[in-house]
RNA sequence: UCCUCCUUAGCUCAGUUGGUCAGAGCAUCUGACUGUUAAUCAGAGGGUCGCUGGUUCAAGUCCAGCAGGGGGAGCCA
């Protein structure tokens, strides 16, 4: 008999019929007459009620424990019991695989997050991060789609990479050397010409320079992959594996780049909220009592657009304290970025307009000779979720840029030819992935929206 | 990397000014219960109180170092 998923079960469907299901049980309770056993596959959050004779099963039941793997066939009938619609009355169970109660960690109640990192490996069976792990899948279907809709190309750019003028923070070496012994030139640096790509390579932390590329041929591009940084952050904010989205369109200014950052976002929250529905009112009712509150007010809500300058003035006059002073020509701290979110305006904020000397060499520089055209999109709670920007197609700018912070041009000739052949208005943003999946879930910790996170000290599983 | 907090049974935690302080709930095992809902009720087993060293008549409790973890900051996505 074919297996039916649980998750069709439980919508309202007919019943009387035999139906034949597979998962594994999170709980059995029961009397000497009867025994129930809650049944979760994965398909759905909830679990379906297995009713089986005590006397009968005997036997069977006795390997029927929390974490075992089972296959159940049995009549689908309308359930006599309070909590469930409908309930499986086993004719068959078997026990694909038990699980000892003594030494499965996983229990029916009262497991920390921080004691789930642990075991990463088994808490996808757990309610949270089945959860959590469907959410993340229906936003990462759903980015594919609004940009397979809205005309954009899905563009590959590398993991591994020779450049290191990306700018973004430390890299992890890519070699092949040995590591204990490589080969060194006559000064006593190694030898990287005889490393397997014949120079230094990296694994990327960026995909926009090549994007860029990209979308100076097809038009509107995005990429969407795993991305690197070795820097040593230990917050529940950073990974060093993470996974980034970047969209690059020719022929956007920055406003056009800020009206699809808005469209995006509300899209993808939109999108959580109709096809998760369950996943999140669990979410909700367990980690964040305004969740659903907090997504629709996004989804629905317009985002304030302000000027860096004008922030700079709102805090100043704001007479809140803060623990580092603002004045203009420094980057906001988190502090000064939740106040404007939360406290200020309170709704998603987009900033425009940055310093040009806190910000990347590739961006459009304004004609003012002090600001850019960047713009970062702030969320409540996890303060910056997008960082974009118009980025400078004027080859003599974009080259004096590059000389003036030190980058090698040997490094980016092929960048600058962009800018020499057929150059163009263009603009971008960078969204990372697990930011979006934590807010969406409410989740504070990004370790818990990842399955198997990478962080310093810990690359387990 | 800096600041700060935490580490007691398989899990979640309580242990008040150092002196019956080795505890509770859940889990496990045994028994009871004709449909339960993280079932309930009764009983049992289970811990070198993170590790190392120190102070003291006496350390889970105080001090130091180390390890692991949480939160905040920086870096950023």
């Amino acid at each position: 008999m074919k297996r039916t998923e649980i998750a069709k079960l439980l919508k309202p469907i007919e019943t009387g019929m035999e139906v034949f299901i597979q998962g594994w049980v999170r709980t059995k309770r029961g009397n000497k007459q009867v025994a129930f056993i809650a049944v979760n596959d994965g398909s759905i959050i909830h679990n379906i009620q297995v009713v089986a004779d005590a006397v009968a099963f005997e036997e069977v039941l006795k390997k029927v424990t929390t974490g075992a793997c089972i296959g159940v066939s049995g009549k689908l009938v309308e359930s006599l019991g309070q909590g469930q619609h409908v309930e499986i009355q086993a004719h068959t169970i078997e026990v694909y695989g038990t699980a000892d109660a003594d030494t499965y960690p996983l229990q029916k109640k009262g497991h920390s997050l921080e004691f789930l990192r642990e075991i990463a490996h088994l808490r996808p069976r757990t309610n949270t991060f089945g959860a959590v792990l469907r959410v993340r899948h229906a936003l990462a279907f759903a980015i594919h789609k609004y940009f397979n809709d809205h005309g954009f190309y899905y563009l590959h750019t590398p993991i591994i990479t020779g450049s290191d003028a990306e700018g973004a923070g430390a890299m992890f070496r890519v070699t092949t050397l040995d590591a204990g012994n490589p080969p060194r030139k006559e000064d006593g640096h190694v030898d990287f010409s005889q490393d397997f790509f014949g120079k230094e390579t990296s694994l990327t932390v960026s995909g926009q320079l090549e994007g860029e590329l990209g979308a100076l041929a097809l038009g509107r591009i995005y990429t969407f992959g795993p991305t690197f940084r070795a820097e040593n952050s230990n917050t529940p904010r950073h990974l060093a594996e993470f996974w980034m989205i970047e969209p690059e369109m020719a022929f956007y200014d920055i406003h056009d780049n800020m009206d699809l950052a808005e469209d995006f976002l509300k899209y993808l929250i939109g999108y959580a909220l109709d096809h998760c529905a369950d996943d999140l009112a669990f979410l909700s009712q367990m980690y964040d009592k305004e969740l659903l509150n907090t997504l629709e007010m996004i989804r629905s809500v317009q985002f304030e657009r302000l000027a860096y300058t004008e922030a700079i003035d709102i805090l100043e006059k704001s007479g809140h304290t803060f623990e580092f002073p603002v004045h203009w020509g420094t980057d906001l701290q988190s502090e000064h970025e939740r106040y404007l979110v939360e406290k200020h305006v309170g709704r998603p904020v987009i900033l425009t307009d940055y310093p040009r000397d806190i910000k990347a060499f590739y961006m459009k520089q304004n004609d003012d000779g002090k600001t850019v055209r960047a713009m970062d999109v702030l969320f409540p709670r996890i303060g910056e979720i997008i960082g974009g920007s118009q980025r400078e197609e004027n080859y003599d700018a974009l080259l004096n840029r590059i000389h003036e912070m030190g980058i090698p041009e040997k490094d980016v000739w092929w960048y600058l030819d962009t800018r020499r052949f057929g150059t163009a208005p263009h603009s971008g943003f960078g969204l990372g992935f697990e930011r979006l999946v934590q807010f969406v879930t409410g989740m504070t910790n990004i370790r818990d929206v990842i399955p198997f996170p990478r962080t310093p000290q810990n690359a387990e599983f």
